[in-house]
RNA sequence: GGCCCCAUCGACUAGUGGUUAGGUCAUCACCCUUUCAAGGUGGUAGCACGGGUUCGAAUCCCGUUGGGGUCACCA
């Protein structure tokens, strides 16, 4: 295994949507095999049918793909160890399975799943750990099941299952890269199902064969995957493989602390997509969910590409981190002070023309789509939005009418003759030729001062009036940018709504 | 309950025997400011507990407590 290239794998079931737990378990695997300069491998785990979904796993991998994760090996990708789908690979399994039985290391068993559950009543009643009686275990096998039963049961075509014998009294020790050595007792294990009735294998065995058969070299995965180890090392023993090194990855948490769950939040990927959240926000943050630099290293915002290059299984943590939402929310706004205006530009023109199906604007269609405008709207919104739509969402007054106006902010800002001054200050913009920030607020400036007022007497409702709220950019640059026609017009139409309230 | 894993500010974490226990988010105060942000400065806040080992423990060992995972013909 020295110097083997390193292969890792992702392989969700296609039940449903992606977890973010799904894509940090998958981030990790391809930073450590990109780090590595190995090869990321997506497999599909199929083998329960009554669970598949259809369309999920084109979901999984297309949202793996948004987050950057590219698979170098998958089902739609192809490559040499294929099928990468494990309902096409059952062949394979049988054949393993076969072998297994003719060395002893599995049987037969027909219980019935009622059988099974008052077993498992019993055991309970009883104070004993649930675990399967061994009814079917073969006299060969140390059992009381003579073969000549056996035979008969799967001549007659009864529904059966095939398990496999864990021995007794052994200890499974095995060293996982996060968390050193682990032990566990064979007594504690259970004869796991290897085959299920319909034909299919189980995840455990499945799994193992096709880890083996696939040479991953790494199997990085969730710690909830940590008590079944053994079983799977036991797999590898039978089949005298060399098992891959293995690493149990802590569990992303609930505010409370439990499990990440639905219930107290978004938990699938594609939730934070619809509300805004890029991929580089979310890839950074959920590596940092477990893993960091250490070393005294003090950045927080790392790109994939950075990621790549510094990231370390050794470097991850053992103890489960909660998914916490604030950090998040300020490392997408990082990214949207740094990103490229043209980016944006990109990102938030399909949004503003989307929305412009929706309402009319007053203002010139080709102006406010115009690549020139919304770098102006962006400059001026940049620090003030959390995700990138709102550069439309949130300040929608850049290219539609204000469609109500923030009534506790009218109520602190209009005095007696707030609508008179407004009115003769119309006439004064009107009067400037060359409509730009410092000019208007020089205008203003020189309007207000002869008459002893101070510059707030306007500016705030001449804030509310065009934008209709009481926060937002620097008015005498939202002012330009709006333009001159559309300021004097939202003004007049305000003060015909508003007026000073005792 | 058995087995397994884990334990530093509210959150993410740095720290691997000697530090005023550091950083980031959040929070609070102040500065900047026409507003809201952004930014700047400063503050509050943490080694779960009890025993050891040691001249000296957040760091090592044991126990307790707490939390989590797992005990399927689901993955």
């Amino acid at each position: 295994m020295v110097g083997q290239r390193v292969r890792t794998r992702f392989a969700p079931s296609p039940t449903g949507y992606l977890h973010v737990g799904g894509l940090r378990t998958a981030l990790y695997n391809y930073l450590f095999a990109k780090k590595m300069k190995g090869d990321f491998i997506i497999r599909i785990e199929d083998t329960d049918q009554s669970r598949k979904v259809e369309g999920a796993q084109r979901d999984l991998i297309k949202t793996l793909e948004w987050a950057g994760i590219v698979a170098d090996e998958s089902p739609e990708r192809g490559g040499n160890f294929g099928p990468y789908i494990q309902s096409e690979r059952l062949q394979i399994y049988d054949k393993y399975c076969k072998q297994l039985l003719d060395d002893n290391h599995a049987y037969y068993c027909f219980a019935t799943h009622e059988e099974l559950e008052e077993n498992r009543q019993l055991q309970i009643k009883q104070g004993l750990q649930p675990k399967y009686n061994r009814k079917w275990l073969p006299e060969e096998m140390g059992g009381t099941i003579p073969a000549s039963i056996i035979r008969k049961k799967l001549d007659e075509g009864e529904p059966y299952v095939i398990r496999m014998k864990v021995p007794d009294y052994v200890s499974v020790w095995f060293e996982d890269i996060i968390r050193g050595p682990v032990e566990f007792d064979s007594s504690t294990i259970d004869d796991q199902v290897l085959m299920k009735s319909d034909g299919f294998p189980t995840y455990h065995f499945a799994s193992v064969i096709d880890d083996h058969l696939m040479e991953f070299t790494h199997i990085i995965r969730g710690e909830e995957w940590l008590s079944s180890m053994p079983k799977h090392l036991l797999l590898y023993e039978f089949f005298g493989w060399e098992p891959p090194k293995v690493a149990h990855l802590p569990l992303l948490l609930n505010p409370d602390r439990s499990k990440l769950s639905k219930r107290q939040g978004d938990v699938a990927v594609e939730d934070y997509i619809r509300k805004g959240y890029s991929s580089d926000a979310i890839v950074n943050f959920v590596a940092m969910l477990g893993w960091n630099e250490g070393e005294g290293s003090e950045q927080e915002v790392y790109s994939m590409e950075q990621l790549v290059n510094k990231f370390s299984l050794e470097r991850v943590g053992k103890a489960g981190a909660v998914f916490n939402v604030e950090k998040l929310n300020w490392l997408e706004k990082q990214y949207i002070k740094n990103r490229p205006t043209e980016e944006l530009v990109e990102v938030i023109k399909p949004v503003l023309l989307a929305e412009l199906e929706q309402k009319k604007s007053l203002m010139p269609l080709e102006i406010i789509t115009s690549e020139t405008y919304l770098e102006k709207v962006i400059e001026l919104m940049r620090e003030r939005v959390g995700f990138e739509h709102e550069f439309v969402t949130f300040s929608s007054y850049f290219y539609f009418e204000p469609e109500a106006y923030d009534d506790e902010a009218v109520k602190k800002r209009w005095m007696v003759d707030t609508n008179d001054l407004l009115l003769e200050f119309v006439d004064i913009l009107l009067t400037i030729e060359d409509f730009s920030a410092a000019n208007i607020e020089a205008h203003l400036k020189e309007f207000v001062i002869p008459k002893g007022l101070k510059a707030a007497v306007l500016i705030h409702p001449l804030r509310i009036l065009v934008s209709g709220v009481s926060f937002g950019p620097s008015l005498y640059h939202m002012l330009e940018v709006l333009g001159k026609e559309t300021v004097v017009r939202r003004i007049l139409k305000g003060i015909e709504k508003i007026s000073f309230q005792a």
